[in-house]
DNA sequence: TTACGTGCAAACGTTTTGCACAAAC
DNA sequence: GTTTGTGCAAAACGTTTGCACGTAA
């Protein structure tokens, strides 16, 4: 079985796993929209596709796609998992307001990893860790809540 | 009700809150340990110390400390949550192999929010959010772990 | 034919809630 | 006496698993 969109397929077979029709559909998904997608919102953004899946075909299928490398997750700020079809590294900017989470392509490559200025006392203890990934995450408040809070306030 | 402790109590009462016993015991062991516990390791570790607690009075509890800012609450990687005492700036490293969580004071104040380098086109959106807080979380190898996985393999 | 993917339902662990009682203001 | 905190039990929630069936290698 393969995906109706070629760069679909290639996408999960080059990971090793087979391109199955819950598989294509998920990782299609995140490619149209690049959401930041919990399960529940995948469910119900498939169904209304005319996609629907089992939540537990989902949950199998994310957990595959994730290990793989084929699709990202993390978990957000409110403690429910999330996924993104976005390899290059990125931070995110969380909206404390509304929720909402968007992407930052970090400008170098993920290899070059950003120092932190750190205390110097806790120096040594950073410098014997392997670091391998690092991961940012902006909290504030978006433009679009900005806009509405000050409209309340007036 | 106060604690015994006068620096736990001022604590608490600072933020509004009432002193009360299971506050007072929350607030003491996180400042007494400098561990990021779940909620479960936490009843543990009160029931160890001889001041057992209702699962269901330590939620109710922990959720009013972090939002009225006595402690802090985040969610780890794998999606539970947990709580510290340590209001400084700071960073976490978290060992990939054993879960092990441990600090790295920032060398700034908090509110001197170093940036990042991001993409070009990426950085108008990032300028119009109201950002009021960065945390980096540094995926990596602990020293114990890299210790225990260079004498396995060699 | 053997392994893998899918879906239903049940199980699981974590977190929240309804309620009764006790304590503090 | 009204508000607030505590604890038990039950519920809700997100996630995982067991099992039967269908599909692909």
């Amino acid at each position: 079985m393969t995906c109706e969109r070629p760069e679909v397929t290639e996408r999960i077979t080059a990971h090793g796993l087979r391109a199955t029709p819950a598989r294509c559909r998920i990782v299609a998904l995140l490619l149209d929209t690049h959401e930041h997608y919990t399960p529940e919102e995948m469910l119900e953004e498939l169904r209304r596709r005319g996609e629907p899946m089992s939540i537990a075909t989902l949950y199998q299928n994310l957990a595959k796609l994730s290990e793989a490398g084929v699709i990202g997750r993390f978990v957000g700020p409110d403690g429910v998992s999330r996924y993104d079809a976005v390899t290059d590294p990125h931070h995110h900017l969380v909206c404390e307001v509304c929720g909402r989470m968007v992407d930052v392509r970090a400008a170098g490559p993920l290899e070059a990893i950003q120092p932190e200025p750190v205390f110097e006392e806790d120096a040594p203890e950073l410098a014997r860790w392997r670091i391998k990934a690092k991961k940012v995450e902006f909290t504030g408040v978006c433009p679009a809540c900005q806009a509405r809070l000050e409209r309340a306030s007036a």
